[in-house]
DNA sequence: GTGAAAGCGCTAACAG
DNA sequence: CTGTTAGCGCTTTCAC
């Protein structure tokens, strides 16, 4: 490729100053319709791209926006991810910024993210799940906006937009109530307090709805993860009256359950029906496919952008909470006759 | 946050010229050991750090590594992308580049492209897949570096590293026939024909070892997708010799096919045993969990790491195959007996 | 409506 | 060894 041409040289081509060029490159107004048509005639004729970088300068904006994503976390999460990135990377080219990739690998992996903000490499940030109030205390401290994406809290501290899991537990609960089952476990984790409290709730007010009461032995709240999960189930297998539904308060729990449920000889849904949240690749392609409810990961990533956005030009934004009723019917769940 | 300290601030402070302050920075010499310690002692003390836009400016580089994704890929593709990505950001990070994220959403679409690289806003390029051979021609002329990473070519036209995968191949249907199974069905996909010739390579090659020969009507060629699969697991099914194994090309391929072999009924690995490539982490929860092949995802995203430094640094690179013969074993493979 | 010119913060000659 | 200075390519006053 030839040398990459300059401004100069396109106000030198197309015979006026370089003030001309910038203003119509800008779309300001102060430049003559006649002058405009000449400036956009040689750009297009020369395939003139001002250098970013030369403005990333000027502007004190680098056009940035900084992804961070646990690294720690597992791998089926990343499924999440994934999708909340694709929507994230589309939705930002379209706004005129780059995303530029982050993963910290322990909570207080501050330093990676020091070094972007004080070099002005980022004009703003979207974590993939919460932060601690250090991490966020610094970030603020710097005065750098962020949005937090899919926090598990009922009141995020911060610009943030994630679903109601609350909603979609009920919807979960729902269904199994609706298909008959009376006793109904609930698999979840207590290493996020707000996600188990929240998901909790949404259980109660299904059951509740359905005239039925919470059985304490039913609910369990250590399943992390594969090990853990095996636990939950044997112990729920071991009760005089087992349940018939096994509800999971995300698809990597119910994945989980239904391997170690298939494992010990049992058959996913003709002996337990199964049901999770997330909606997960991986649900689709699991043998049974799971029922489970669809969280918006297009949206998230999309809407969590835009909010990015108004916060880097200096808007007010509120917090966005997607409502989560979108049961996603597959094999996993029996009427129970 | 107090206003951004300039190099010409911190020259001031230390009581010395911003040269001096340039070349501390940058670690050349010309400084004597006495300022160079005033200030390195100024600029730990005032949290300074130089402005990267400036600095891109000046240097013509962008720290930037583009990495670019291809949108429209199956979904679980991704699963191997996340291992990658992960990879090239860490190792990224530690020799001072940004990755900055691009999907494309067909192999057509060079316009993020152009404009990126128009703009001098990345240094060198990442491809998670083979590239055309037009869109290669563009950004040879634009002349930025670029690597491709999972390349199904035998003798990929441009600098990459990639799996061998005739030899996975071999590795895994050689697992077969030391289980006794002398009936080992291909399933495989066209639509990548480099793929298909390589993998078949290494199919006949383990057959031959075995003593065995190929079976024509075992091999398929267009199991591209759920339905295609299935279709070509009926087919085998109806075959008055039905096979005992299925070799196939691709973790996706192999979970499509278990899945669909117990819907109708049969079991894995009881009735079929299962063998597949690429260790995706869906392998691992799928139930039954599948034998397969690993590719070592992180030495590929490390190693393109590399390879790209180097070539933007003006060094010559040589292609990089990393022999792939890392069998999983799990639970879907079983003994014939 | 148009152009000249002053920087943005840094690097790298160049002169001392 | 140290300091001065000319840009990198762009935006944006400020005169004309």
């Amino acid at each position: 490729m030839d040398k990459k041409l300059t401004i100069k040289e396109i106000a030198e081509l197309a015979g006026v100053s370089v003030a001309a060029v910038s203003y119509t490159l800008n779309g300001k107004k102060g430049v003559s319709e006649e002058t405009r048509k000449r400036i956009l005639d040689t750009i297009s004729s020369t395939n003139y791209t001002p250098n970013v970088n030369s403005r990333r300068l000027i502007l004190k904006r680098s056009f940035n926006i900084l992804l961070v994503i646990d690294g720690n976390d597992s791998p089926l999460n990343n499924f999440f991810y994934i999708a909340v990135i694709n929507s994230i990377v589309k939705q930002a080219a379209g706004k005129g910024y780059n995303i530029v990739l982050a993963t910290v690998n322990s909570a207080d992996d501050t330093t990676v993210l020091e070094n972007m903000l004080m070099q002005r490499n980022a004009d703003g940030i979207i974590f993939l799940s919460d932060i601690s109030s250090k991490l966020q205390g610094e970030i603020e401290e710097i005065g750098t906006p962020f949005v937090v994406i899919d926090s598990q809290k009922k009141a995020p501290p911060y610009p943030s937009v994630h679903a109601d899991y609350t909603v979609a537990a009920e919807c979960a609960v729902s269904h199994l109530t609706c298909n008959g089952h009376t006793k109904i476990a609930m698999l979840a984790s207590d290493s996020i307090p707000e996600y188990f409290i929240c998901t909790f709730e949404g259980y109660k007010q299904a059951l509740s709805k359905a005239g039925l009461s919470v059985c304490p032995e039913f609910i369990h709240s250590s399943a992390l993860d594969e090990d853990s999960v095996k636990n939950c189930i044997d112990t729920l297998l071991a009760l005089p009256e087992p349940p018939s539904a096994i509800f999971c308060t995300s698809d990597i729990i119910a994945v989980d359950a239904m391997n170690h449920l298939q494992k010990r000889g049992y058959k996913v849904p003709d002996d337990f029906s199964v049901c999770g949240i997330d909606d997960i690749v991986l649900a689709r392609y699991h043998f049974p496919s799971l029922t489970t409810v669809h969280i918006d990961k297009d949206a998230m990533g999309r809407l969590a952008v835009d909010m990015l956005d108004k916060l880097i030009n200096g808007e007010r934004v509120e917090d966005i909470v997607l409502s989560s009723c979108d049961l996603i019917v597959r094999d996993s769940v029996r009427a129970k006759n």
